[in-house]
Order: C-alpha cells, then sequence, then structure tokens
DNA sequence: GTGCAGCATATTGTATACCGCTCCCACTGG
DNA sequence: CCAGTGGGAGCGGTATACAATATGCTGCAC
C-alpha cells in the first residue's frame, strides 16, 4: 500500500491513540476518507488493517467502531508478549550473528548514553529498545513469529502512555538487556528466554500500575 | 466482507492448494478477477486475506505471487502452533465448563465411532478434530491467542494433502485427546499444556515424513 | 399506548475508469 | 557482442458511481 493507504491507516491510527476518535465510537469509511482528504479506498485498506491489529472492531453488519481496552486486554496482550518474545529470544540465542550482538550492544550502550544524560530523551530509549527486540526478533529467523509479535507489539503502544519512564524504570531495562547480551555471546537459549520472559513480564506491570493509577480518569489522554 | 469477496476468497485459496496455481507463480489481480467472476475490488480484500495468512508472497512494487512452502515453513508453523496451542490448552483447564467439556467429549466419541467404522471417513474426522481444537481455543478466552492460532491452523492445511491418516494415527490422536479430556476434568493446566504440546509435535512429524516421502514430486498435489 | 410494518437514510460492498509506476524487451551505440 | 537506454505493455493504487443491506424512525392499526 503506497501513499494513500498509508497515509489513512496513521491518521485513523492516530486519531483513536490520542482519544480523538472515542472507544466505542462508529467510524463511517466516508467520514474518515473526508478527514483523511483521500478516497473510502485505501480508507477501507487501513481499516482492514487496524482491525488485524485489533484497533479496530467489526459488528456482525460490518461497521466498524474504535475498539474498547480494558485491563484483560493489557493481560492478554503482554501474557503472549512475554511469551512469543521468549521464544524469539531462545531461537535468538542459535542463531544471532556477530553484527547483530554488535548492533544490539550499540543500541543498548546508546540507552545508557540517554539514561545518564542529564535530561533522558524517552523517545530515544524507546527507539532503541524497539530496534534491540526488532534485532532479536530478526535473528529468531521466524516469519510466523514475526509476524505474531509483530501484531502484538503494535498494539501495546495504546497502553504506552499509561507508562511512566523513571530513571529507574529505563535503568532496569538497560541491565536486563546486558543480560540478554550475555546469555546470547554464550548461546544459551534457556537463559535468554528466561530474561526475556522477565523483562516483558516486568514491563508488563509497569503498565498495569500506570494503567490501573489512572484508572477511571479520562480515556488513556496522553498526560 | 460478503458473497463476492468471501468467493474470491475461497477460489483463489483453492487454486492454490490444488495446485492450479503454483507455488511462485505470479497473481494478476485482473486475472483472479475474471477467473472468479468478480471485481478487482473483492479480489483485492481476498488477497490482502490470504497475505496475512501467508499463502501469498508480495514483492516490493507490490505484485503478488504464490507463497513458496518450505521444509522450513513447516516446521516453523508447527514450532508455534505447538507452543500457542499448549498455552491455549493450559488457559483452558482453568477456566472450560461443563457445557464445553461435555461438548468436546461428543466430538471425541464421533471420532471413535468414525475411526471403528469400517472404512473411516477421514473429512469428517478432520471436522471433528477442528472442532475439539476450536472449543479449547475458546475456553482459553485469549483473543489475541485466537487470533495468532488462526492463521497458523489455516496454514497447517497446506500440508494436509501430505498427511496420510492411517487408522493408528486416528486412534493415536483419539487417545491423546481422551488425556486431554482427563486435564480438563481435573484442572490440570500444566498436564494439558503437555498433552497438547505433545499432540502437536507429534502431528508435526507425521506431516513431516509425509512430505519428505513424497518430497521431489509433483507440487503437493491431492493423491 | 404499544407494537409492528414500511419507508427513508446511513453505511458498507462492488464495479469500473483512470493514473502512475514497474518491469520487460527491443533497439541503439559502443 | 554487450551494456545502457527508451518505450510500451502490464499491473497495482485510487477515485468515484452504483448496488445491496442494515438501521432507525415514523405512522398506523389494534
Amino acid at each position: 500500500m503506497s501513499r494513500a493507504s498509508d497515509h489513512a491507516y496513521a491518521a485513523i491510527r492516530g486519531m483513536i491513540l490520542s482519544g480523538q476518535l472515542a472507544p466505542g465510537a462508529q467510524l463511517s469509511e466516508e467520514a474518515l476518507a473526508d478527514a483523511c482528504g483521500v478516497s473510502r479506498t485505501p480508507v477501507r485498506d487501513a481499516l482492514r488493517r487496524l482491525e488485524n491489529e485489533m484497533f479496530i472492531r467489526r459488528s456482525e453488519s460490518q461497521r466498524s467502531f474504535v475498539a474498547e481496552w480494558s485491563l484483560s486486554d493489557l493481560e492478554d496482550a503482554f501474557e503472549l508478549r512475554a511469551m512469543l518474545e521468549g521464544h524469539a529470544a531462545r531461537r535468538a540465542a542459535a542463531r544471532i550473528n556477530a553484527l547483530q550482538l554488535e548492533q544490539l550492544k550499540a543500541h543498548n550502550r546508546r540507552i545508557q548514553e540517554e539514561i545518564s544524560a542529564r535530561q533522558p530523551d524517552v523517545l530515544r530509549f524507546l527507539e532503541h529498545n524497539r530496534l534491540i527486540h526488532a534485532i532479536i526478533l530478526e535473528a529468531a529467523a521466524s516469519p510466523r513469529l514475526a509476524s505474531s509479535l509483530g501484531m502484538l507489539v503494535e498494539q501495546s503502544v495504546v497502553w504506552r502512555t499509561a507508562q511512566q519512564y523513571d530513571r529507574e524504570n529505563l535503568q532496569r531495562s538497560h541491565h536486563e538487556h546486558e543480560e540478554l547480551l550475555a546469555a546470547f555471546s554464550r548461546a544459551d537459549g534457556a537463559w535468554a528466554e528466561a530474561i526475556m520472559t522477565a523483562h516483558i513480564r516486568r514491563a508488563f506491570h509497569a503498565y498495569r500500575d500506570a494503567y490501573q493509577a489512572q484508572l477511571g480518569g479520562s480515556q488513556l489522554s496522553a498526560a
């Protein structure tokens, strides 16, 4: 999908994540098309993608609604992520090459630099973090695992605004990545899997605490 | 998606599975539209779905090709399936209700009847087997797990023609289902997971043996 | 007053025309 | 004979018009 379709996807996704489109709200293809400045055709493509990623729910009669995310959805997504990313780490430990290992180290070094900075840039942290997980997924060399995990990671973004990124949290992530690297360089799959599973589950609880703290409040608005 | 779109999906999928569309062959939306008697629009929808299910691969320039399945794809799909279905069984053991348990028993009883018949009807076996796994997935109550597994199960159909369904194989499946039921009625998640993982992995090896036996031969044609 | 029927409207599904890109092949120049 | 380039055909992306279907409202009958 090229420009119009991607643009519609990004625009609608943004409207959902920002709360501009409230959970449960009905979506009309035509209205979205107008809002995005494209025709219904690319909007329909975008809606299919968003439906796959569970940002959108469809009624029996094929009408689209913004998905309503609950605590149980958070649990559901993270439980699966923990299992799948753990599995990816195990496979990666047996397959990772020197270049990938070096890239992982570089990204984690950049994360440490960010943490040490007077004012850590969370967005930059998230980007390096994302790349670390992407490299591991690539090293795992399983197209279907990549596909399933890709969807789940996309979904996790819904709760990102709930997360509080204090320095301690970032530092813990860095340490866990370090241990992961140790497991990789020793090709210890079981170790890598255990670390990764713990890494994701810790993140889950951080999200959940933050989510519950702001519970009852407005719909996941970016604070 | 309604009639035209579903019809296009089923038709294209059928052409791929039957070998009428050879692995690696390029697909033209217009040609498929003509072949299905619909316009390009529903064909495009169908291609998106088939791409998600990895029946179709797309080039950088968005041209569509029939996916080429290798032994490593079989391994990839079944390794994930074993893990995810195992996980589903574990969750189901903690959540399954009496009605679902009863339905599972009924389907497995029907499977036993089929096996005992003079000429077991493999299609009927497959249908009951499918329903058993569907009920367990439903009992697992994880939308994301269901979504990921749904894709993988669809994909497994590619190798179905390779499978030889002798009576011994069917009988083993029946026995494993019986054990699964025992684990469920005792709400023993760990047991259920172990049985299910073994169940899928055994099926994997059966597929692989059959696949390798007919290796080099024609393209997965229905014998 | 309530319930059902039928119509108006909103929304999605499908067909088709047009546009721009990509790929392939033939032609030309070295 | 080979490489590079230009052009044409094929293909996917998008817009738009039209068809089918669901929904909700209004009015009528009981």
